[in-house]
DNA sequence: AGAGTTGCGTGACCCAAGTCACAGACTAAC
DNA sequence: GTTAGTCTGTGACTTGGGTCACGCAACTCT
């Protein structure tokens, strides 16, 4: 998949960048766009982050990691949003408890806390970035209501959705997203292919029957 | 308990709203605060909200629900803090799928959202907004992580601390703050009991031994 | 004092999920 | 090819937590 120039404009992501001052453009030799490969750490539980970072193209996976082994995603930022885990630690000094690496090559935006501050007096920026609040908590909260109140196999389904027919990733990486473990998900999804919804590969799950999967992630007795 | 006239006086709890422009002084009578008996239900799934609410005196309690019987506490917003959940589907148009009941009667400001635009023109309300967004995020990411990765013993334990040796709630109280229900609380406590940690009578648990049960609560072996 | 209501304790039972331990299957590296 | 590493399937077992069904104690309301 090619980036278009399109999505490397930042303007074009980021509407309301165009009206900030001081300007992209005036900034731009010490604000440029920086490229990181895919699997990218970008910052952990030890780590502060240096600045915003606006996220041009790729995507930053954030999750969060128990005492063992186990991990769970808690979103996903996609071209067009910035970190606010990241951020919420320049509003407020704490240890932000999350880790973000990159999913795939991306192209990130950093943006140092004063022109954060400046850009703020703009207010169709600062509509962006409380609406990103906003809709980040909606996530967040939509995900503790899914894990403390939705069984399993109900998180895999949806976890499966929504990303084409054809995935392509392990287990383990959905047992990482779920927050738990590698047998359990193989399990389900061994049940999901003997009931016919899925066909299972290595590193390869096909998705054969995604209304059944709508209905199981719904809570629906299929 | 009686709230202090330092208590009630916004521009104390909140000091940027001491700059803000309109003045709380200006909008007086139409900005009123306006006093709720404690149970007094101010959000829920279906109902959006009028606008921000600032919390005076008192407390909101923010808490979500499954579809069965059970619910689980996001958070309590206190004096000094505003409500983000509700403020979240102002910002984006979203169904805000939390409700907030007062747990005790309390005194509450709430912003129309025009005022509230206005407001954010003042760098010092809006580091204030922006560092309480923060806040929240870094409890609600501590919430998932609890939900996800400790057992009920250690949040019990975690919910008994910090409010003193005498609480008198029940068990259910417990059990919707946790998520849970009303038996696992019992069994738990009953065994906090055996242990010599707490002694319970009807709506009244004595914390005996805290120091237990912050070992408990981090989860290290006692 | 009796009757209803609310809160608590408890045992039997069930089930989702996690743990452990392996074995095979596929892939990449040499 | 052989070998080593990764990914997957699975069975046996444990366990935390939820469900059901009670009975009883403690308040409260007339």
């Amino acid at each position: 998949m090619t980036t278009t120039p399109a999505l490397l404009d930042p303007a074009a992501l980021y509407p309301a960048l165009a009206q900030v001052q001081p300007s992209l453009a005036d900034l731009q030799p010490a604000i440029a766009p920086v490229s990181v490969p895919a699997g990218t750490v970008l910052f952990t539980e030890n780590t502060p982050c240096q600045g915003f970072p606006l996220v041009l193209a790729g995507e930053i996976k954030v999750s969060r990691s128990s005492g063992d082994g186990r991990s769970l995603e808690l979103y996903r930022v996609v071209p067009g949003e910035l970190c606010l885990v990241s951020s919420a630690c320049l509003f407020r000094t704490q240890p932000l408890s999350a880790h973000g690496v990159t999913t795939r090559p991306s192209r990130l935006l950093l943006i140092p806390p004063e022109v954060f501050n400046r850009w703020l007096e703009t207010p169709a920026f600062r509509n962006e970035v409380l609406g990103l609040f906003a809709e980040r908590m909606a996530d967040l909260t939509g995900l503790i209501d899914a894990v403390a109140f939705q069984r399993l196999d109900q998180r895999l389904a949806a976890a499966l959705l929504g990303r084409g027919t054809h995935l392509a990733l392990t287990h383990q990486a959905l047992a990482d997203e779920l927050g738990t473990v590698r047998e359990i998900v193989s399990r389900l999804l061994r049940r999901f292919e003997r009931e016919g919804w899925v066909s299972l590969s290595r590193e390869r799950i096909q998705i054969a029957d995604s209304a059944a999967l709508r209905a199981v992630a719904a809570g629906q007795p299929v």
